[in-house]
DNA sequence: TTTTTATGTCAACACTCCTGACGTAAATTG
DNA sequence: CAATTTACGTCAGGAGTGTTGACATAAAAA
């Protein structure tokens, strides 16, 4: 591997100075890492959109929606992180081209509960699909060990204030149409 | 569904389908964090840029030209994978403003070989700084082996054509200005 | 009844990326 | 040396995603 290439990383570390090289060194590194490897990550998804009229926000938005039905506009927003006439811009084709659903909230008529219908389900499938075979073969490749430090360092990526919030979403359990229901 | 499809995920595991279950749940995990992180991991430099005329391409652009200084202009359109279009527009207004200098090559002088200025090596290394807080804290908190396990799912995530050269690449040593020769 | 909340929408602008087309200078090739 | 290829620059137009500001409406809350 190329590491062995490196002068700094042969020599054996006397734990004095050397330890500020290596950060830097490894710091940069990981942010290269970041951007190759999200770059790929993005790839396949957005081959499959390019062509139909929706972008990597319809993907999410889709993603979302699917990952939480139900959820409102303004529980979309928070998640995306996006102003309310960027989504409008995104779930308004969705809506109207019959891949997502907009009800109005029964408890409270002002909100509007984002649903996936069949026909946006097995679109957003599709473009998961591509995007996970790529963490498929990586996980499986890394094996469990890393794939549990690569979860560890992603959240910990996380604004410390926000990450309680995002962690105990993105763990949470899907109620998701496509999650298969054990037995 | 579609996880069903992969003859490697309903290949029945020792653990019953409960494996399944738990795949398909990290791997909806895994790009959800995949999309959290990044976001959190390019918001500090973007601040930076935000008010200025430049955004992220031209960080990008700042990087890779002080990580490879003379590097050309095909060279970083490879790394950059977009078009020279693209480029041409984010590396003139950084070349104007006495960012990037740009060099004749004296072999073949039809290409431009890019250097950072101290203006722009001094812009870049205040982009970088944002962006690696996040990373010192996150490796620091996470531990060695976690970020071992980081780097090797990051690196499984690039194309394997194109795997080994990127690797090299990023691995490789830098003749970057700021990286500090330790004697 | 007044205010606040949730949502929608129009307009304008910034950034990044794309394709297609054309031009120039320098290196390479026949 | 002439023709071709390579490296780079640039003009024009378009798509996608994000922003701010302003205004409107229906429904809940005070």
């Amino acid at each position: 591997m190329a590491d062995l290439s490196s002068p700094t990383l042969r020599r054996a570390p006397p734990r004095g100075d050397d330890r500020l090289f290596l950060t830097e060194r490894k710091l940069r590194q990981g942010a290269e890492l970041m951007f190759f490897a999200y770059r790929y990550f993005t790839e396949d998804a957005d081959k499959l959109l390019t062509g139909r009229d929706y972008g990597r926000a319809h993907h999410r938005a889709l993603h979302f929606i699917g990952r939480q039905p139900g959820i409102s506009v303004a529980g979309l927003l928070e998640i995306l992180a996006i102003t309310k006439q960027s989504l409008a811009r995104v779930l308004k084709p969705l809506i109207e081209d019959g891949l997502v659903r907009s009800e109005t909230g029964a408890d409270d008529r002002r909100k509007r509960l984002l649903y996936l219908t069949e026909e946006g389900a097995a679109f957003e499938a599709q473009l998961s699909m591509a995007q996970r075979e790529r963490l498929i073969s990586a996980f499986r490749e890394a094996g469990p060990e890393a794939v549990e430090g690569f979860r560890r360092v992603m959240a910990l990526m996380i604004d410390s204030e926000r990450r309680d919030d995002i962690l105990d979403f993105v763990y949470s359990n899907a109620d998701v149409a496509h999650v298969e229901t054990k037995e």
